[in-house]
DNA sequence: GTGTGATAGTGTTCCTGTTCACATGGCTCC
DNA sequence: GGAGCCATGTGAACAGGAACACTATCACAC
């Protein structure tokens, strides 16, 4: 459906770049734990996966594995941590600081993976000119000078969606090239933006719709 | 991957629910616009899919359309919004009142279609005995108890990773058979039980990956 | 009442991702 | 230094979802 970009790696499945970020996290806890070295059998047993799928996706991207041993934990964190560019720092521009807004940027989770929301738009004024734990917040219309002077690589979308389509398009218009969007609308984007959803009804609903059919 | 319970309807492919969640977002708009019927290719284009998708995503359910016409909006709305068990009220139980579980609480998104939040469980006695918009905090222990009492069938959870196991394992133990979770692990629950899980981080690092790849 | 046009429903093909199974190759122990 | 072990890496089979193309059917015009 998406026709990518042509990458220097041919073609990596979206599921594998998703179980990369899954993985990561594991040896994560793993090198914490003292555990040295990891077998793919051990790593998909943790996720109910299957151990050929957890080689092949490593494989997309280098022989990391040795055979009779398994994965060196702390080279394979490494190495999947260069390989999602979680070995930088990136800096996030939110958009919207209602209630998901806050929820997202009092979240410490995402700064200690590199993720540094570094500036906050939000054009209601009792919020725009105040600063939040030293990030501003700023009216929409200075995103672009902000996103070059800041540069912004990621922008987060949590805005009601009857306003999201608009935003995006200040953010792609920014040059940012990546965006993660909470708002239940399908944005349209430039191809070469990468666009992520998350979508909380859509979830909610499939749920719905299980306990619908198994209550029938 | 997940093997699914035996359902009246033979063999329904998730991202075919996930679709009709978007479809029935749609047909609400249109209705609201009001457009009497609408065809599979404009629905399609709307979120750049194909038209025969469409169309196959809601024969699963019965022939809801008219040939040479298109799908009657209201119509077909409420048999969507009938067969994603959106016609009725749900009972949901928010499990973490922190950052995330508040910014749930008070994203008003939800309400509307059905989802009612009607009890919180926070095991932090600043929260635990408190009451917000005359939804009572209680601590976690009183989970199966209330379960039953208010008819819960929803469970959302929104605890740090490490506590995220043994909430859900409560959840189970209470009878609830779906659960929404936000903590950034894998949980293990019973086959019965439907999980959808939402994780931020595996979102962004996503991104951050795609973000790599062009900059390399 | 009949013809025409438009669009739903569907069998088939295609393609992508998952699983299987085996051969490859490094490590260890004798 | 050689033999055996054991887990990786990978070509091939398999499965499931998406796209295509065709057929059936309905509404409306004449």
């Amino acid at each position: 459906m998406t026709p990518r970009p042509s990458f220097k790696i041919p073609k990596i499945p979206e599921m594998t770049i998703r179980r990369l970020s899954v993985y990561t996290r594991c040896l994560l806890q793993l090198e914490e734990d003292g555990v040295k070295t990891v077998s793919s059998e051990e790593l998909a047993e943790r996720f109910n996966l299957n151990s050929a799928q957890v080689r092949k996706d490593l494989a997309y991207f280098g022989e990391f594995g040795v055979r009779g041993i398994g994965y060196y934990v702390s080279g394979l964190k490494a190495e999947l941590q260069r390989i999602l560019g979680l070995d930088r720092e990136w800096q996030v521009a939110l958009v919207g600081f209602g209630n998901l807004g806050s929820a997202l940027f009092n979240y410490k989770g995402f700064a200690h993976q590199g993720f540094r929301i570094s500036v906050i738009f939000d054009d209601d004024p009792q919020k725009a000119g105040r600063t939040v734990d030293g990030v501003p917040i700023l009216p929409l219309r200075e995103l672009a000078q902000e996103a070059k002077g800041r540069n912004l690589q990621i922008g987060i979308v949590a805005v009601p969606p009857a306003a999201a389509q608009a935003v995006a398009d200040r953010l792609v218009a920014a040059g940012i090239k990546a965006i993660l969007n909470f708002a239940p609308t399908r944005l349209k984007v430039p191809k070469d933006v990468r666009l992520q959803n998350v979508d909380l009804s859509i979830e909610l609903e499939t749920l719905s719709f299980y306990l619908a059919q198994v209550s029938r």
